[in-house]
This record gives C-alpha cells, structure tokens and sequence, in this order.
DNA sequence: CAAATTTTGATTTACGTACATCAAATTTGA
DNA sequence: TCAAATTTGATGTACGTAAATCAAAATTTG
C-alpha cells in the first residue's frame, strides 16, 4: 500500500497536524523538526495523492488561453481544440478561460498579460507574439510564480516554463531536404510561400529552410520570398503571378497558411509541370490536394496534441510535479499520400 | 458548480442511497424510480467524480501486460516503457504486472491469456501473435467482461477493444514512396530486409511496400526479402552477400530489426555505392547511421506512446468512460537527418 | 523563575463517492 | 385486508488530504 500522511507521522513521531504544516508549508514549525518529518517523507517515499488533495480543497484549476485573432484555418483549428479542452473541463477539474487579443500586436498581448497578472489564475498559455516587450511581461508573471507556457510560437529567451511547438527551424530544413531529395539533384528555382516575415514560426521555417538548400542542394535557388498573409486570394494571385513570370520553378515550398490559394493557382498554371510542393498544416484543402498529386509532402503540428499537453504542463506545474517530457514533446508531422490519418 | 450525487437526489426526488443504488447498478429500485433517476442524471448533467470514487473504493487497476521475450532493441524498449509506467503505478492507481511470453508461439500466449481469464485482471495489453487461437483466446476475454488491447502488433479479426499501434501496411507504402521518391524514377534492384515473415507487422509493411512499389515505381524491381530474423550477425552476412553479388541494388528497406548488421554491411560494402536506405525503429545506431547518411529515413513508432496510450484506453475501458481517439492515434514517425528528437 | 511566546498535538469537519445497515414506507399476493 | 415481500429512506463510516480550532507542551525572554 501507498504510504499516507500518516505514516509520515508515525515515521517522523510527530502528530498529524505537524505533518500537514510541513506539506503545505505552513508556519510554526521548528526547524529541526520540519527537517525530520522532510526526512521521513524521503525515507518512505511518500507522495501526496494529488487526487485526494484536489477533492479536500475542492480545487480547480483556472487556466487562460491566449490565442490570436488570427482568420485563418490553424488557428481555426487551434481554437477548436481548445474548446474541446473547455468540454472536458468539469472532468479535468480545469475552468479554462479563452482570450482573443489581435494577432502580431505586442502591445496588447501586453496588456492583458499584466491584467492577468493581478488575476493570478493557475496558469496561463498564450500564442506569443515574439517581442522583447512581451517576453517581459511573460517574465513578470513567471517570477510572481504563475505558470506560463508558450503555444505554437515561443518566445526567445524569456523564463516561461515550457513550450508546446515544434522546432521550426528544424521543420524547415525538413521541408528542404524533402524537397530536394524529391528534386533529385536536378537545377531549379524553388519558390517560397509565406504568411509573414513578422511570425517568428515563419522566419524560422525559411531559415531552416533556406540554409539547408545552401548546403545541400546548390543546384537549386530560392526565389525571393512570397509574403501571401496568410490569406487565400492573395495567395493565389501572388503564385499564379510567379509561375507564369517564372519558368524555372521546379519546387514550392509554402511555410504559412492560405494554401487554398496556393492549391488553386497549381491546379490553374502547372497542371502541365512536374512541380514539387511541400506545405505546411493539414486541413481539408491540403490533404485533397496531397492525395491528388498536387502537393507532395504536407508538414504538420497537430494543435489537439498542442493543446492538450499544454493543460498537462500547467497542471503539473501548479501541483509542482513533474512531466513526461517524452510524452510532451510535439512532434513535427510528415505526412505523404499514404500515411494521412 | 459541477453537480453532485446530492443534486442528483434533490433534482429526482428520491434519497441519496436510491441515486447510488442505480449508479452502482445495485438491486432494489422499482423500474419507475430507476427512470426517474436517470432522467435526472441526464438532465442536470451529472458526471460521476472518478477521482472521488477511486478514492472512495480504494480502487487500483490491476493490469497485465503480456510482451515477448524477443532480444532486440525496440521490445527492449517497449519493456523500459512498460516498466516507466509501472514505476508511475502508484501515482497511477495502477498495478502493472508483465508477462514474458515465447516470440511466435501462440499456444503459450493462448495458455497465458486464459490464465488470466480466471484471475480477471481490470485489463490486459498483449504484444499479439497474429493467430486464430490467439484471437479465439482474446475473444473469450472480452465476452467475459474484461479490457483487452493489443499493443504493437494487432490480432486479425478479433474483439481487442483497440490497438495501440501503427498502420504497418501504410507504413510500408510510405517506405516505398520516400525510396522511390529519393531514387527519382532511376532504375534498379531493391533489397527488403525483414526480420521474418511469420510476423504479421513484417507481412504487413513488405505488402504495403510492394503494392506502392509496383503501383507508382515500375522501374524498381523488388528482389527476393531477406529474412534476418532481426539478428544483427545474420542481418549483416546476408546483406553483406546480396550486395556484393548484386549490383544493381539501388535501394534497401529495413522494415524489422537487426539494424545494426545492416549498418555494418553497408559501411563495408556500400561506401562508394550512392544506396538509398529506409529503416524502421530509432535507435542509437540507426540514429547514428542516419546522421552520418548511411540511412536516409527512419520510420519510428514510439513505444513510449503505445504503453501509455494501452494504459490511458484500458483505464477507460474499465471505468466505461469514452477516450480521445485523435490523442490514442499512434502515429508513424518519419525522421530525417533535420527533425531527430 | 515566571511570564510570554512559539511549537506541537489532538480532534473535527469537509470534499464526492461507495457501501453497508436498519428502519420505515410502499407494493404485492392470497 | 393483512402479512409478506419489495422498495425506499436515513444514517454512518470510509478513502486520503486540507484546514481549522483549541489545548498542551516546549522554548524563549525578561
């Protein structure tokens, strides 16, 4: 059986309460005595039964999930799994609080950070907008001991406690050395579709991207990047533009969203040319278009698992325990046409 | 405020111990009132407290994992995992208890798991041989009430009441693809390095790998599987042979174990040769080999996911409680040299 | 050394559910 | 209509922990 408080009693010959001061870190504890009951919880091994304790105190968790105003199918998607996340709250215990703040905008994702701040829920996670500014506040809230992960975009160099993402830059050199394997060799120009230069992913996904085609496929050239916004017409035009103005494209990389713009512009100007293509995030468009032929590899994080491993983390974090980080490692996709889910 | 037993008894009109005489499907409740409970229960929306009713009955889950006593890497991992979970058992509720079954002998299995149709386990996972009297075995323990899932490997036809594994005929297509793709419509003999085809995931990944093979790569010509009965010494002599009187082997799918034979024999023989290869299961040395080109992909399944996965399904099985499916899909892992973990 | 202060012990209630017991009410059968 | 059988209610204990109260003991201070 389980060792139990009061087994730590018995071990350490203190009573009951004494115990319950030294597991709650309450005050009127002597030092020396405080040691010998820590020894004891050592010694037995004993570890709180976190299920018991959140019934005692009738716990819950309030967690805030900060997401992006962002109209695009991902974040479509993400704000879905966090609804999902939402349903399940009364079996998890959780009370999950959604937040939209306008995407690639600092300062407001500032300021309800500070607003959360004075909030003081039991934790909090947020799509971050990659800015020295916000890295502060994040830092704010992590040193006043709210536990804080980043979703999706990290945050460079700030204390938050854990990331659920994958690692872009390595999903870029992924996406390069498919495509160029795919290539075979052969000279080309690859073009580059992007939603923004301003997203962190973003940057990352072309910088992985770009220095792996450098040093190991030479033969092929990336055009100057494509900046779509995400946005599907806008796509389209900015691709079929390129295509018809650009006859050496052999290759397509597209980073962001708004790949139903990008999917009809193939379908319109290069049914006629073996072009490689390889995208990012799986949605009903992407994969149509990947068991049709006219994407090759689709790249993917699945916002479920994202969001899911985030609640885990901001649980164990508030309860003080310890994760699996194997299990809480989001892994980057590869999805070919015979491998979709 | 989530409701309780209580409102529950408010809401229908009847005393606490009618409400827990239905919950618990006990004797005694007029059919009338048993409606009029449900009906309550329905309506208010009730959700019975697991974590509060474990505690109550003092309940753990007894569970049986049944593995193979194979001496390769990935069921020497798979057995690390199994163990992880049972040093989480206490904080777990569970009592993890593994069994070591002979590899390919399905009357031990059989006489294993009708043992364990006596002791009634809260459930089992079991490593399945693909055999009739397995799944004839299997099927009894399901009819008799108990949880039972397959891990690994999956038993055809039968009543498990899930598999926490990969797709293998998938995973052998995109094998093929990623070869044929990688090999850029060349010519040439490709090697298929099995483990043995009495195992249904190696009959499953050669299948997959043979169809795409023949469907979409016409020039590439499968040579006869070498079975290397995941031994890495017999891996090694016999892919050492096939490549030095073969040489016009272009390519060489791994989909078993023994690895490392492989990896040596290549080293050997293949320096010069511009070879292809594709492995299954990530270990140091297929890691190693992938990071210094003599592999170009690995396709991974993560026993650390199926033993969890197997544990979160079987606990819900026992409560009668629903899973997440999107979270208990195990996925097939592609890692190229760029999105090693 | 007594008084004030701090530390510790003993005990109780609560969380939401399970389970058991016994009494009271209701229904059923003859 | 009455006894027997069935159904329902009332109540208490338990699970492991949290949190509170009050008394007793130990320590520190003057």
């Amino acid at each position: 059986m389980r060792p139990t408080v009061h087994d730590i009693a018995a071990a350490a010959g203190v009573s009951l309460a004494t115990v319950d001061r030294v597991l709650n870190q309450r005050p009127g504890v002597r030092h020396v005595t405080r040691e010998k009951v820590e020894t004891a919880i050592r010694e037995i091994g004993y570890v709180r039964d976190v299920a018991a304790a959140n019934l005692a105190k009738g716990r819950t968790y309030p967690f805030v999930f900060i997401v992006p105003a962002s109209d695009n199918s991902f974040m479509h998607g993400l704000n879905a799994e966090v609804q999902a996340a939402v349903a399940r709250s009364p079996v998890e215990r959780t009370h999950i609080r959604t937040v939209e703040v306008p995407a690639f905008d600092p300062a407001a994702l500032v300021d309800v950070l500070d607003q959360l701040g004075t909030e003081r829920p039991s934790g909090i996670a947020l799509v971050a907008t990659d800015a020295p500014e916000v890295r502060d506040a994040v830092d704010r809230l992590v040193q006043a001991g709210i536990p804080v992960v980043t979703v999706v975009s990290d945050l460079t160099g700030s204390l938050r406690h854990h990331y659920a993402g994958v690692d872009n830059i390595a999903a870029g050199r992924t996406a390069a050395r498919l495509l160029g394997r795919f290539l075979g060799g052969a000279r080309g120009d690859v073009a580059v579709l992007a939603g923004s230069m301003l997203v962190r992913d973003h940057r990352e996904r072309l910088e992985g991207f770009a220095s792996l085609i450098a040093e190991e496929f030479p033969g092929l050239s990336i055009l100057p990047v494509i900046e779509g916004r995400d946005d599907p017409e806008m796509a389209h035009m900015l691709v079929a533009d390129a295509l018809s103005k650009n006859a050496g494209i052999t290759g397509i990389y597209s980073l962001g969203a708004g790949n139903r713009g990008l999917i009809r512009a193939l379908k319109e100007k290069a049914v006629d040319r073996s072009l490689t293509v390889v995208a990012h995030e799986l949605t009903a468009h992407t994969r149509a278009a990947l068991l049709d032929g006219t994407i090759d590899a689709i790249l993917n994080q699945d916002a479920g698992h994202e969001v899911r491993s985030a609640i885990r983390v901001l649980k164990a974090k508030a309860d003080g325990l310890s994760v699996i980080d194997a299990q809480e490692r989001i892994r980057l996709d590869i999805f070919l046409k015979d491998n979709l889910p």
